[in-house]
DNA sequence: TATTGTCTATCTACTGATAGATAGATAAAT
DNA sequence: ATTTATCTATCTATCAGTAGATAGACAATA
C-alpha cells in the first residue's frame, strides 16, 4: 500500500487535471481516500503547499521521462521526437491535459509559490530542448524554436481535450 | 451608462479569463457593479447561464474583429497575419489569456452547455483559417494547418502570461 | 396595470482551516 | 525491563467565510 501523502498527490493531480485547481478541494480528496479533511491538513498544512509539491513531483517526473525517452537518441530529430512522445503520452494515457497547461493557464490566479512553481517548469521545458538542438544553431533561433515546440504541444492538448479528438493532438504535432 | 447585464459580462470575462471558470463567483461580480447577488441571478439564473452567454458574445466578437482585420487581405498570407494579429491583440491589450484558451483547459470540469459552446468557438476558428488558404491546397492540409495555427497561437499566449512575458508571444507568433 | 430591475433576507451546502484528543510506533533514560 | 517522552497519523468537532440559489417585497417604468 502506497502512502497517505502519495496517494494524496495522485488524486489531486488527476482532479486538477481534469477541473483545474480552484476546483479540487480537501474534502474531494479526502473522500476519495477514505479519511478525514483534517488528515488532509496533516500532510499538506495549507492548498498552497499541495499545490507547490504536486507541481515539483509532475516535473521530475516529467523531466525523468525526458531522459529516459530520449537516452539513446544521437539527434536533434530523435531528441524532439521523444519530446512529443512525452507530451503525447501525458494526453492519451489518462484522457487529461498536462498538469502545467492547465495551472499555466490559470497562473495569474494562482498562490505566488505555485504560480512560480509552473513558470519553473516551463523554463526547464525550454531549456531542454534548446540543449536537445544543434549547438551550431544560434540560442535565439534554438529558444525560439523551444517556446514554439511548447506553446504548440500545449495548445494541442487542450484543443485535442476540448475537441475530445485525440487525434487532433496528433495532427498539430506531426506538423511542427 | 452601459446596461448591468452588459456590465456582468464584461466583469465576468476579465475575472475568467484571468483565474478561470471556478474561481469566479455571483458574490464578487455584484460587488464590482456596487448590486446584490441576487441580482446577478436575476440576469443569469445559473452560473451556467453566465457562461454559455459570455462565450457567445466572447466569439461573435472575436469573429467580428477577424472580419474587420482581415476585410483587406488578399492573400492566404494576409489573412493569417490577421488571424494572429487579433490572438495578439486579445492578449496584450488586457494581459489575459484568451477566454475560450481558459475554458478549453478547463473543460472536462465545466458545466455540458459551456464546453459546448468553447468546443463551438474553436470549431468557428479553424473553419475561418481553413476558407482563409488557398482553395488549391487540399482539404486535410488545410485543416492540419489551421489546428496547428490555433494550438500554437494559444499554446503561446498561456506560455507569455505564465512566463509574464509577452515577448513570447512575438518570438511564437512570427515563427508559425 | 404589467413589466423590469433591484432589494432584503434567507437557505443549504461547501470551503479552507484550526484545536484538541487519541492510539500506536519509536526511542531514550532509568 | 520499565518508564518517560516524542513523533506520526489519524480522528472529532468546530469555525468563519463563501458558494450558488430562491422567495418575496418594493419601486420605477412603460
Amino acid at each position: 500500500m502506497t502512502d497517505t501523502r502519495t496517494q494524496l498527490l495522485d488524486a489531486a493531480e488527476h482532479s486538477m487535471r481534469k477541473r483545474g485547481y480552484h476546483a479540487v478541494s480537501f474534502r474531494d480528496l479526502a473522500d476519495e481516500l477514505g479519511i478525514k479533511s483534517a488528515s488532509v491538513h496533516y500532510h499538506f498544512r495549507q492548498k498552497e503547499d499541495l499545490g507547490v509539491a504536486l507541481v515539483q513531483r509532475y516535473a521530475s517526473h516529467v523531466l525523468a521521462a525526458l531522459e529516459l525517452k530520449a537516452s539513446g537518441a544521437d539527434s536533434p530529430a530523435a531528441r524532439f521526437s521523444a519530446f512529443k512522445e512525452v507530451y503525447r503520452d501525458a494526453l492519451v494515457t489518462s484522457d487529461e491535459i498536462c498538469l502545467c497547461g492547465m495551472l499555466g493557464a490559470e497562473a495569474l490566479g494562482l498562490p505566488d509559490v505555485v504560480a512560480a512553481e509552473v513558470r519553473r517548469f516551463f523554463e526547464a521545458n525550454v531549456t531542454w530542448l534548446m540543449e536537445a538542438q544543434s549547438d551550431t544553431t544560434p540560442e535565439d533561433e534554438r529558444r525560439q524554436r523551444a517556446l514554439h515546440i511548447v506553446a504548440a504541444l500545449q495548445g494541442a492538448m487542450m484543443l485535442a481535450s476540448t475537441l475530445g479528438d485525440f487525434g487532433v493532438f496528433d495532427e498539430i504535432a506531426d506538423r511542427i
